[in-house]
DNA sequence: TTGAAAGCGCTACCAA
DNA sequence: TTGGTAGCGCTTTCAA
């Protein structure tokens, strides 16, 4: 059916080893030969048999990239910037959700693994390091992306998560919030690195966080976290000391977090200034626009790319790298109670970037 | 490095044959042998090289597929469908993004047909059906997703866009509604079924759509629509006879209608009802929470991957099925004008969705 | 510069 | 019920 090295070979009355040798650019071959071989391969269309060459060479030109949900716009982002880079160096990227699901997500990995991917890219749901012991144990070289385990010396990719609370809780100070809450995500890297941000900031401004300031959204129910938020906003308006500053573990959160205080009647920055994390589309065209840090998630996913590419082509293991993309302050009006003039003593007013917005980096 | 079916033959001394039959559920194995060879295979985690297997059978267990753009919504929940569904079924998928760009989409099919995928998926930002004539030259089975065309005769997935029209502007219509416009999509079906669909509706109530009260968001600038929204209602709004609904290609688009509305100092839905398509996430945080025709995509990718599925195993080609997966409206503020309660001579109250929203078939 | 031989890991076919 | 043989399409090695 398909055209093979053999036909071709047949066709010019040559050899197979020739053709192939044409094929991978091998230096020891006639101008005049090469030139014919390249020129009835392009008439017949050929294409190589990727699956005959990787039973040989070992390497199959494909990596592979597990997230917990595809819909949520940060692993889609990082899902088409990893697609789009390596697809330049000829390689095909196998994508699955694992739904948030440890137990789907390490069936994934098995999957994967079985194909003989080049590199595995796994942002993990799971709550233990364990099962990575499995890829290691392969040779597979695997990158994590977006969420670590302290207990796993791998390469990872991923945003600043303590710069991510320390950018947010700052913010907030600087906006003249006193009584700043945390809504909290799960027992997972990103949200722990978000919550010590938030001390931290809090720590260095001579502040710190009121009893019953930090709550979480919990780990069940619908993890895109508008409920959760919803939720974990009440219980803070119903504190005796009413926070008068949020910041939530993502936008999602951030969303239940801001129906809940207009609910309660209250205002939004001027009652309660609420920021979130992840800047999802649309967050300018929110009841009240919505102030976020920023992940860049598209740098992630081109950092990630970059390093999967370097480790499949060295087949010698390097020690592991990790890299650690900064976070950006996207202010709107959630969270912006000062004017945008500059008080005397503030700092240099910031200059509006193309959209309007005002970056912070 | 890997385990070998010629490893466990030798453990057991047997033949490289049985172990591979085993490994097939042949039926003629003793139960015996059957038994022996599973525990070794266990213990020592063999998988099967997927390559080695290929290269006989012709097939790769593997599926591609092809979207416009993996950060929109809608595509990001069919390719989340599709892989979660054939992954039941032991099938890898590649996931790759076009960007719109049609030259990049024929490189990514050309790669993907190179690698004999089982089958592939296209949502195609192709202008002409061209580029697929490629695809059944090399008999391997395809499905167009969302977009198709109308000089091919192929397999094809997706929502009735006529359908949604008609839904839309219908709804427009029973909301008291009389001078409704349309801001259209580019020249491809899915723009051609909802123009279609929206005459039609006009139609049947004995109206018509007045001068100038289609326009286009035009092909240039960022396809995310918001800009190309604004600027269309613009238009619009400067018309002699300004539109009191817009019925927009798509939700982006609406949310760039509504700020245009708004910025005019106009109300929603007093003044201008908007309704968009797509049901993005989020519509109920918005400034105005957005009306809009849910194409069910979460639908789409499940049909779509059970008839990959079928096309992945029937050799035979089949003749190629058409399915189209009907639209639901759901209302809310954007285009709620009247009254919940039912007038005399409306249809019967629709029930409420259990998230509080109304949703008509 | 070219090519013959060997073999990657597996399955198909047929003989034992 | 089991297994020998022959290849799938390609690359690797080494000899011509």
């Amino acid at each position: 059916m398909a055209v093979r090295l053999k036909d071709i070979a047949h066709d010019l009355g040559l050899s197979v080893v020739t053709i192939s040798k044409v094929l991978r650019d091998h230096p020891d071959i006639g101008e005049q030969t090469r030139k014919r071989v390249l020129k009835r391969m392009k008439e017949l269309n050929y294409q190589p048999n990727f699956a005959a060459r990787s039973l040989i060479t070992g390497q199959t030109w494909t990596i592979g990239l597990v997230v917990p949900d595809l819909l949520h716009p940060f692993f889609a982002q990082i899902a088409k910037a990893i697609s789009m880079e390596v697809r330049k160096k000829g390689y095909s990227l196998f994508i699955s959700s694992s739904d948030e699901d440890p137990a789907l997500e390490q069936e994934e990995i098995a999957q994967l693994l079985a194909r003989r991917v080049d590199v595995l890219l796994i942002a993990s749901a799971q709550w233990a390091a364990e099962s990575f012991r499995r890829i290691e144990e392969q040779k597979i070289p695997y990158i994590l992306l977006d969420r670590q385990f302290s207990e796993l010396e791998s390469n990872f990719v991923g945003v600043d998560d303590r710069a991510v609370g320390v950018l947010a809780t700052s913010h907030l100070i600087e906006q003249g919030c006193r009584r700043i809450a945390h809504i909290r995500g799960p027992e997972i890297s990103t949200a722990i690195g978000r919550l010590t941000g938030y001390r931290q900031a809090l720590a260095a401004a001579q502040m710190t966080s009121l009893p019953g300031h930090v709550v979480s959204i919990g780990t069940s129910g619908d993890h895109r976290g508008e409920r959760g938020g919803y939720e974990a906003t009440l219980k803070l308006l119903a504190n005796k000391s009413c926070p008068d500053g949020i910041f939530c573990f993502n936008d999602p959160v951030a969303l239940g977090t801001m129906r809940a205080i207009l609910d309660a009647g209250l205002r939004i920055p001027e009652d309660v200034a609420v920021v979130g994390c992840g800047n999802l589309s649309y967050s300018d065209f929110l009841r009240v626009p919505l102030s976020s840090v920023d992940q860049d998630s598209m740098t992630i996913g081109k950092v990630a790319a970059s390093l999967a590419l370097r480790l499949a082509h060295n087949k010698t293991p390097r020690r592991p790298k990790s890299d650690l993309i900064p976070p950006r302050m996207i202010v709107r009006a959630s969270s912006l109670r000062r004017p945008a003039t500059v008080p005397a003593e503030a700092p240099p007013q910031l200059p509006p970037s193309r959209d309007g917005r005002t970056v912070r980096r």
